[in-house]
DNA sequence: TGTTTACTAGAACCATATTCTAGTAGATTG
DNA sequence: CAATCTACTAGAATATGGTTCTAGTAAACA
């Protein structure tokens, strides 16, 4: 009775839930055995399902991999802009999205981790989901931040350069944190990075026009 | 009976051409279709080689990709400590490290973007050889910098922080580069992460001693 | 009720990573 | 020099595991 729209049909609950505990066994298997490492036999004896399941639903074993990438993704982004909504000025957003980067890393390990360890080597139509979801999560974050650097508040830069200069370094220390390299857990840096992040792109007025926030 | 040095004997010349053929048919065939994407066969066809060749010199495809890897990072590292033993002060040395980021990646764009794709999912022998050579990287880069820390030119912070707060941003703006989010070559950026990371880990020496700001 | 269709199952299939056996050639030794 | 040793090469044989195929089941719908 919902939407007879010719093919167009809600999947049924059965359905989301088994992709849902594809991707949550095929994560543990990633996790514990890397990509290449794990068979579909893993993944199929974690998710308890059959082989002909995991093909109806992902076509492939990279199939599976691009769907949990490209799903984590979406996820982490949506948390970004959520809590980017509920800040106020400019210093505030820019320190926030380094704590929410740092936060949702450590919350998330193992999706986290699984986020950083590739990017590339996906198929063309995965390059381009991601694409198509990576400009509309950008476009949304320059929707907020434009006003600032409108305003003043904030460097004028080429757009590229803003999400390396404020996310690169809480970024770059979570990836090694996450590959075993540095032992402190990042929330132990999340303030200094975020006080870099807003020194490097707050706008510097030689003749300090105090700094007063709400 | 013995040879002169028990097992350690130089490799013949065609051993190291052979292997280097090898790792540069490979990053051809990584390069064009992801490691998954290519198969022995293809780095045989490639190197003009056999399978057999293939297994003596690196024990599986992994230990292609895995050798690959570490001899990259090899080369980058030499590299930057090569440049960097070229400059003058603490100033010139932090900005160099963001050139030469940029410089090498542009230069060895296929090596640059196979070294960003991984850095996870390999073997537990990779990952600790990785470890050390990271380890001695380090190391001598921390000899480099000690001096200006210890003369007040450069912020002392937890040590870990130095590389994410210098090299994060150009990092994560040649990676979207590489990847094809970005259209600006990075060298368009260089000074300006340059001067981000100079002003990110500089001793300020200004009146802001007193907390400006909450 | 019967029909349709989203989904499941697992055997069969086949591409390909790896192993195995049999070498070759350049160095080393007597 | 001959004998031998060892690093290296070759390609057929094997084993693993990703993918396809056929035959279903059961929920939605008429």
């Amino acid at each position: 009775m919902r939407g007879k729209r010719q093919h167009r049909t809600e999947p049924r609950a059965a359905t989301v839930a088994r992709r849902a505990s594809v991707l949550r066994a095929a994560l543990d298997c990633f996790t514990h055995s890397g990509i290449e490492g794990t068979t579909i036999g893993d993944i199929q004896r974690a998710a308890r399902c059959s082989v002909g399941s995991l093909y109806h639903h992902f076509g492939s074993k990279e199939g599976i991999a691009e769907e949990l990438f490209i799903e984590g993704i979406g996820r982490f982004n949506r948390g970004m802009l959520r809590r980017l909504r509920r800040c106020q000025g400019a210093e505030e957003s820019v320190k926030a999205v380094v704590r929410f980067y740092c936060d949702w890393s450590t919350r998330n390990r193992a999706l986290a981790s699984y986020l950083h360890s590739r990017d590339i080597d996906f198929s063309e139509s995965a390059r381009v989901r991601l694409k198509a979801v990576y400009r509309d999560y950008i476009t949304q974050v320059f929707v907020w931040f434009g006003p600032f650097v409108a305003g003043g508040e904030m460097r004028a830069l080429p757009p590229d350069a803003y999400v390396p200069l404020i996310s690169g370094p809480i970024q770059e220390y979570v990836r090694r944190w996450l590959s075993g390299h540095y032992e402190r857990p990042p929330g132990a840096m999340k303030e200094l990075f975020a006080d870099a992040a807003w020194k490097a792109v707050r706008a510097d007025h030689q003749s300090s026009s105090k700094g007063v926030k709400t």
